[in-house]
DNA sequence: TTGTAAGCGTTATCAG
DNA sequence: CTGATAACGCTTACAA
């Protein structure tokens, strides 16, 4: 490997001269410069970023936190839209991610002290168990951190706007004519909360009363249970002519069991999912769903990260809300 | 920022001793090694991966570089499978995972500068154009590197088992019965043509006549093309009994025009997908599929990455198929 | 069993 | 505009 003394011996200058040079001082004279930088290149330079970090405390690498959700290795689009969309925009600003685990070279470590000792300028969390110490920890520490979809007090979070999304669902039905609306909703975490809440609440703006019996729980990203739900919702008396459903995969659920009650979707019943995910725009009637911009959310969690990082005296906490936008597809039927 | 230095002086030993210490070293005494380690313990200590770095050539990161295939921020489970399965198996023997760029610090520069620059132990080419001269340098130099799904000449490779996959779905097929089999293939790939030729051969070990007409290309992931050979299959006048897809999205396509055909599978025609993704087993019927291991793809390309950089001398490349199996669903009739 | 000291490759301070 | 030198935090001969 050819280091700067290599190239300060071939230039017959300083190693303090090439290494200004080629960080591109304006200290150094254009000649100069222009030598040790073709000298460089020819002789193959690569510099050092484990050196370069030593003396500079910084890394330009940003730590990624991503605690798979299933701890199944199911994968969910969302996420990996996310993480692709972390990396693209750090490569464009000139950072790399590296993943943090609470593992360090086999021994067990929390996520702080990972991230500490792999130097890593910041760091975003894009899914976690947000009730776990250890991320609380990261996340009060003096690391500059991003979470995606949780709120930490006077923390810097990026959040798909929930709140929106199930408003524009409910409105969109009730603009197609739909008065019985059912609602099918996940398991119990902060998102679940936001869209249940605000499933109520455009209900209550429309003036629309929702029988109890219109309300399930069921399980995100599983569709037998949303198949049970709908299999309920299907056995009222009052049949609602419209079900939400938790997600994108959990309507397959659904359309089993409709199928099955020998309904079509829309002209029987119509359904909407959550997600946008491309199995909905390949589905046919292709799926009228809320899709959520991950693209830019993992986008814009690295641009505040960088930020944050760079003017650490200054930046404010923020909380930033990324719209999604319906995907009107063919599953709700104009009554 | 705590350092060895600290330690020592709390302790009243050297650096030395403590660098021993806490690195487990048999020379320093038990008793000074417990007092060091409750020392650095309670004094917060988080050693400096890039000072050790810098010394032992040694990061304990590997490369992960993934060129998303689609470009265009459309995820396949595949891959995201992969990447998560890497990183689990990296975490487990102590190595994190950085992803590498063609870019440092906003400037352009080759894989494997990159790969030098942050000091990778090794790298995974998870996906990437692999006649990209970046690619072929990057494979071709000392980096230690495992490919994923193609191989370089005297490399060491992960490789999904195309031939055996096409095989078993032929011989499972024909063992319902079905003897006019038709196949639709996606694009130009390495594993496109082994998966053609091994269902030629498939067909022929069965002796097989398959009729030309019967063999279509299209494109993976994009229903509307294997759409579009479906119907020109059931156009036919001599219909095929069962078509296999490039891929389980694709076989989207099919069953669209397949149900505007008036027709439902598996009474009246059979199918038969590529992947076995999550979908693959949420759809009713559930489709019969071939279940790449992506996983174990991961898994093994870690393993041999690691056991390559820990044996330099002694490794020798070799080619790793990684078996899928069929998953039997409800796709493919008995005749 | 412990300590001394050199050095990994770079940047930053200060002097010239 | 350039150079000498210390320092970043750690590991590792080698010495004691």
């Amino acid at each position: 490997m050819v280091k700067i003394k290599d190239i300060a011996a071939r230039c017959k200058v300083s190693v303090a001269t090439v290494s200004k040079a080629l960080n591109g001082s304006s200290e150094i004279s254009k000649k100069t410069t222009d030598k040790i930088v073709k000298t460089a290149s020819e002789m193959g330079y690569i510099a050092n970023s484990n050196a370069r970090s030593l003396k500079t405390n910084r890394s330009y690498n940003l730590g990624l936190l991503y605690v798979d959700p299933s701890q199944s290795g199911l994968e969910h689009e969302y996420f990996s839209t996310i993480l692709n969309s972390i990396k693209a925009e750090a490569e464009h600003f000139g950072f790399d991610v590296t993943f943090i685990s609470n593992k360090i070279g086999g021994k067990t470590n929390s996520y702080l002290t990972h991230a500490r000792y792999r130097g890593c300028d910041g760091v975003v969390v894009v899914s976690a168990d947000f009730k776990d110490p250890e991320i609380i920890e990261l996340v009060e520490s003096n690391m500059p951190t991003v979470t995606i979809d949780h709120v930490f007090n006077n923390r810097t979070s990026i959040m798909s706007d929930n709140n929106r999304g199930l408003g524009e669902i409910v409105k969109y039905i009730y603009e197609k004519g739909h008065r019985k609306i059912a609602f099918i909703y996940g398991e119990d975490t902060t998102v679940t909360q936001q869209r249940v809440a605000s499933f109520h609440q455009a209900c209550e703006s429309l003036n629309l009363e929702i029988p109890e019996a219109y309300i399930k729980q069921a399980y995100y990203h599983i569709p037998k249970y949303s198949g049970i739900a709908t299999r309920e919702l299907l056995a009222l008396d009052d049949r609602p002519t419209c079900i939400i459903f938790p997600d994108d995969y959990s309507y397959m659920g659904g359309l089993t069991e409709i199928e099955k009650h020998g309904l079509k979707i829309p002209e029987d019943i119509s359904v909407v999912g959550y997600d946008g995910i491309y199995l909905s725009r390949i589905l046919r009637p292709m799926l009228t769903t809320y899709v959520q911009d991950s693209k830019e959310i993992g986008k814009t969690s690295v641009l505040k990260l960088i930020e944050m990082i760079e003017n650490p005296k200054t930046f404010m906490a923020q909380q930033v809300f990324i719209n999604g936008h319906l995907q009107e597809g063919q599953t709700v039927k104009q009554i």
